[in-house]
RNA sequence: GGAGAGGUGGCCGAGUGGCCGAAGGCGCACGCUUGGAAAGCGUGUGUGGCGCAAGUCACCGAGGGUUCGAAUCCCUCCCUCUCCGCCA
C-alpha cells in the first residue's frame, strides 16, 4: 500500500508507476472516490457531532421537553444511516482500489516489457565444459533410481515428485547448511506456519491478484503459502517496535505450495516448476531508510551469491525490469543459476526490496525516538536456497562421465561421500 | 470435540446505560529537590482518519444489533486460560 497522502499530492507519480510496471489501475477513480470520501466522512462527522452533544441534554430534560427532543433525534439518527451506508460503499471501493496502486519503482531499475528485457549485472562461475554429452538431471536422478517423477505424478497428480535415498539426503543437506550459512551471518531461524491468514496474504501484497497462485483451505479461511515471507514478514503486524529491536534479520526454512495456474505446458518436464518444494527464505525488517535498504538489499543479495560460490555452481545476476516487478516491489534482483539441459540459465533466486509497501498493509511499525510518532518499518527478502530447483543445478553442473554426480566440498562431510552414485 | 472463565491504555487494574477516551497504581518523560543518587513533590504520558488550523470523528478482542445515548445490554465470530476427551 502506498502512502495515501503521497498519492493525492503525486498522482502522476503513480500513474508513471502503473505504466512502467505495466500494472492496469485507475488511478483517477481512486482519487475520485478518495475525494467524495472524504466529503462523505465530513458531513458524517459533523452529523454525529450534533447527535452527541443533542443525546447528552435528553439525559437532563423534563419528561415533556424529551419526547420532542427524542423525535427529533429520531429523524436525524434515519438521514446519518444513509450517509453512513454511503460512507461505507466508499470506503470499500476505496481500499480495494488503493490495494492496487503500484509502488514506485527505483531509478536503477531498467525500464521493460517482460522477463526478456531483464538486465544482466554480472556472471560469475565457468559454465561446465563436459567434453562428453552431459545427462539431464531426469536421466541422472533415474539411473540412479534417486528420483521418481511417475510415482510422485500417481500419488499427487502432475508437478509432483518423489526423491529418494542420496537424492532426498542431498536435498536435506544442502537446505542445513543454507540454514547455518544465515545463521553465521547472524540471521535468527525460525520455523514458521506455512497455512497462513488472508490477512496476512494481503499483508505481504499477494493478495489481492495472488488468489489463483494460492492454494486455499477455505474451509478455514487459511491459505498455504508459496514463500515463507509471508509468515516472516507478518511476524510483527499491527506492532510498534522499538527503534533498537531494528533491523530485524531472521531465516526460515518451510515447505512452499504453488498452484502453478495459467502454466500449463510450460517447464513440464522434471523439476523445474513443482507444486511443493522446500525454500530457506531471508526476511529483514529495518528502518525506514532508503539509504539503508538499499545497502541491506546488496547484502542480502551477497548472502545468496556467496551460498552460490561456495556450492560451486555458475550463475549469474540480473536486474528486473519495471515490466517484471511485482506491484510492491521497489527493485528485484534475480539470481539465474546455469542448468547444462536447458542450455540456459535458471532463476533459482530472488530478491526484493519493498520500502513500505508492506509494512502499511500490515501495519508494522517502530519508534524513531521515545515519544516520537510511529513510523512504517521497511522490509526486505530473498531465497537462500530453494529445492528441488536447487538439485537442478547441483546435478547437472557436477555429474561426471560415468554418471556419478560429485558433491560440493562444503557438503560432503554432512552428505557424507564425495559422489553422489557411488555406494 | 465437551464444560467453564476471561479478553479494557506500555503493564497491572477499576468500571453493568449518559458525569468514561476511560479511575487508581506501576512504568516512562520533563521539572523541582540533592554534593550526587534514591525517596519525595509537581506536570505530562495511546493510536488512527479528516482538517492550514481551531478542532472533530473513530477505536475498551473483531463484526453486527438494541437505544436519543453502549466499555457496559443482545447476537455471531476470533483469541487466551482451566478441566475433561482425543492425538503426532
Amino acid at each position: 500500500m502506498l502512502d495515501l497522502k503521497w498519492v493525492r499530492e503525486n498522482p502522476a507519480a503513480v500513474r508513471d508507476a502503473a505504466e512502467r510496471k505495466r500494472i492496469s489501475v485507475d488511478v483517477d477513480a481512486f482519487l475520485g472516490i478518495d475525494e467524495k470520501l472524504r466529503e462523505v466522512q465530513q458531513v458524517v462527522e459533523s452529523m454525529r457531532a450534533e447527535l452527541k452533544v443533542a443525546s447528552k441534554k435528553i439525559g437532563k430534560l423534563s419528561p415533556e421537553e424529551r419526547e420532542a427532543a427524542l423525535g427529533e433525534q429520531k429523524q436525524m439518527k434515519a438521514v446519518l444511516k444513509e450517509r453512513e451506508a454511503e460512507e461505507s460503499a466508499l470506503r470499500a471501493e476505496h481500499q480495494a482500489l488503493a490495494l492496487l496502486l503500484p509502488m514506485p519503482p527505483s531509478s536503477e531499475v531498467p525500464d521493460g516489457k517482460d522477463d526478456t528485457d531483464n538486465v544482466e549485472l554480472r556472471r560469475v562461475g565457468e559454465v561446465p565444459d563436459f567434453g562428453f554429452e552431459p545427462r539431464s538431471h531426469i536421466e541422472l536422478g533415474e539411473m540412479h533410481g534417486v528420483l521418481d517423477i511417475p510415482r510422485g505424478v500417481k500419488i499427487a497428480g502432475s508437478r509432483n515428485y518423489l526423491l529418494l535415498g542420496q537424492l532426498a539426503r542431498l536435498e536435506q543437506v544442502v537446505l542445513q547448511y543454507a540454514m547455518d550459512h544465515m545463521i553465521e551471518r547472524g540471521f535468527e531461524p525460525v520455523s514458521v506456519p506455512t497455512l497462513v491468514s488472508y490477512a496476512c496474504m494481503e499483508g505481504t501484497g499477494y493478495f489481492p491478484g495472488g488468489e489463483e497462485q494460492a492454494y486455499m483451505a477455505e474451509r478455514d479461511q487459511l491459505a498455504l503459502v508459496g514463500t515463507s515471507e509471508v509468515p516472516l514478514t507478518s511476524i510483527h503486524s499491527g506492532e510498534v517496535l522499538d527503534a533498537e529491536a531494528l533491523p530485524i534479520r531472521r531465516v526460515a526454512m518451510s515447505p512452499c505450495y504453488r498452484r502453478e495456474a495459467g502454466t500449463y505446458g510450460k517447464d513440464t518436464k522434471g523439476l523445474y516448476r513443482v507444486h511443493q518444494f522446500w525454500k530457506v527464505e531471508q526476511v529483514v525488517i529495518g528502518p525506514a531508510d532508503e539509504a539503508w535498504s538499499t545497502e541491506e538489499h546488496q547484502r542480502m543479495l551477497a548472502h545468496a551469491t556467496d551460498l552460490m560460490d561456495a556450492l560451486e555452481l555458475p550463475y549469474r545476476v540480473v536486474n528486473v525490469c519495471t515490466g517484471d516487478l511485482g506491484q510492491g516491489q521497489v527493485q528485484k534482483f534475480d539470481i539465474e543459476t546455469w542448468m547444462p539441459s536447458r542450455g540456459n540459465y535458471g532463476e533459482t533466486h530472488s530478491a526484493s526490496r519493498f520500502y513500505d509497501f508492506q509494512s502499511r498493509r500490515l501495519q508494522l511499525r517502530y519508534r524513531p525516538e521515545n515519544g516520537a510518532k510511529p513510523v512504517h518499518c521497511h522490509t526486505l527478502n530473498n531465497t537462500v536456497i530453494a529445492s528441488p530447483r536447487v538439485l537442478i543445478a547441483l546435478l547437472e553442473n557436477h555429474q561426471q562421465e560415468d554418471g556419478r554426480v560429485r558433491v560440493p566440498e562444503v557438503l560432503q562431510a554432512r552428505f557424507g561421500a564425495e559422489y553422489l552414485g557411488e555406494s
